[in-house]
DNA sequence: CGACCATTTGATATGGATCAAGCGATGTGG
DNA sequence: CCACATCGCTTGATCCATATCAAATGGTCG
């Protein structure tokens, strides 16, 4: 028994409207047969067990993917943000729900639209595997995370975060510390201390807890490994 | 620092020969245009960042992918039975190195191939986006092993073999202790204390040590959460 | 201002790592 | 065919990183 968040029972229903934003290159087809749905703070979008009907492209916000085991620890399986697409599932349900942990707009697709056009287009299906392939490389980048110790991983959360935003050495984090803990297997206090300690030695500065720099890249990308 | 054990560099050279035997459904395909190659026990079948240009088919044997960290800590990313495909990887080189765990027979189908046949049948593409599919659901599942506590992790994975064994309820093991515990990101000593424990509450016999039988499927699956 | 929620910090407990033998099976050379 | 070396596995003793339990702090919103 480690040290994830027991899971509180907290469903809401969605409720549509519409919009169109920028674009985001491989994906660029997705955007001409969707429709925007906004979701609410910390709502949920799809549950684990659902048809997966859609795939999702975020517009604006943040998304979690998780997965929650028989006696409540919760496993992130990703954060999505905008321009990433979501809902690429294994089978014909979804095996994580997604929940918006901000805020979102998101871009939905009707998978059978894809797969459809797919089987004629030729390039519509590369994009497909294009999108698995990244899928499954972050899956298996987060399984190399998972078996590093605690500084490890949140070196290495911080750099994938810093990665992903358009500053490199800042980073504005959009989810909680349970958030953080329950995507690397820690605890929020796990995450907390480490954070402090990096702060301490150098390697971070905390203006507040959601805000992050980078003072110090190579010493995170050793501890990273 | 973990518990995953430091490699030893030991690269080999490959060897060619033919053979053609058994089918798997979805990967049928592949069966038309590859060339058998078996490789030797503990041989390397490619190297990470090896540039990507076959996929594989196991006729028979074991196959391990993994990947080192820059200290040696090792992480098996899988194992591959007869009827498995391997080597799909997320970019143009190996994210991964496969070797041979005992000696196997592998079916080489060259990736520009099957990429050029998906181009024009979608059916091909299909087959490829499922394979995708697999290793992601893989990937994902073993995300959630990597989280829970020693039992649950042995258990799961024993099930996991079981499963893909033909006799359910008892499995031979090809693979080291070490592999086990670099696939479960523990050490060998608590893999073997853990199937110890496992053989004292009855859930499990152990008649030889690479031998399993399952005597108490519930147990275990409850131990895996 | 007060209540609530997220985060940090502190004290202690513990599961699994590490260090260290011992044991059994397998294979090799005499 | 046997003695010995080797290798893989198990078992034991101790240590340590991270979980757990608990409380204090701080920031946000009504």
């Amino acid at each position: 028994m480690l040290g994830q968040s027991v899971i509180r029972s907290e469903t809401a229903t969605h409720d549509a409207r519409g919009r169109r934003p920028a674009g985001h290159p491989l994906t660029d087809t997705f955007d001409l047969l969707g429709a925007v749905m906004p979701f609410g703070r910390n709502v949920e979008i799809y549950g684990e067990n659902e048809p997966a009907e859609y795939l999702y492209k975020v517009i604006s916000g943040t998304v979690r993917t998780y997965r929650v085991l028989a006696d409540g620890r919760r496993q992130i399986g990703a954060f999505y943000l905008p321009g990433d697409v979501f809902g690429f599932e294994t089978g014909s349900e979804h095996a994580f729900s997604a929940e918006a942990i901000t805020n979102v707009k998101v871009l939905l697709v009707k998978r059978s639209a894809v797969t459809t056009l797919a089987a004629r287009d030729a390039g519509v299906g590369q994009q497909l595997l294009d999108l698995a392939a990244r899928e499954l490389g972050r899956a298996q980048n987060h399984i190399m995370l998972l078996i590093k110790t605690a500084q490890e991983r949140v070196a290495g959360f911080l750099l994938e975060m810093a990665e992903r935003a358009q500053a490199h050495n800042e980073v504005d984090l959009p989810m909680s510390r349970q958030d953080i803990a329950d995507y690397l297997g820690l605890t929020i206090e796990t995450v907390s201390r480490t954070l402090t300690h990096l702060e301490n030695s150098a390697a971070i500065a905390l203006p507040t807890s959601r805000r992050i720099v980078l003072r110090n890249r190579a010493a995170l990308r050793q501890l990273n490994s």
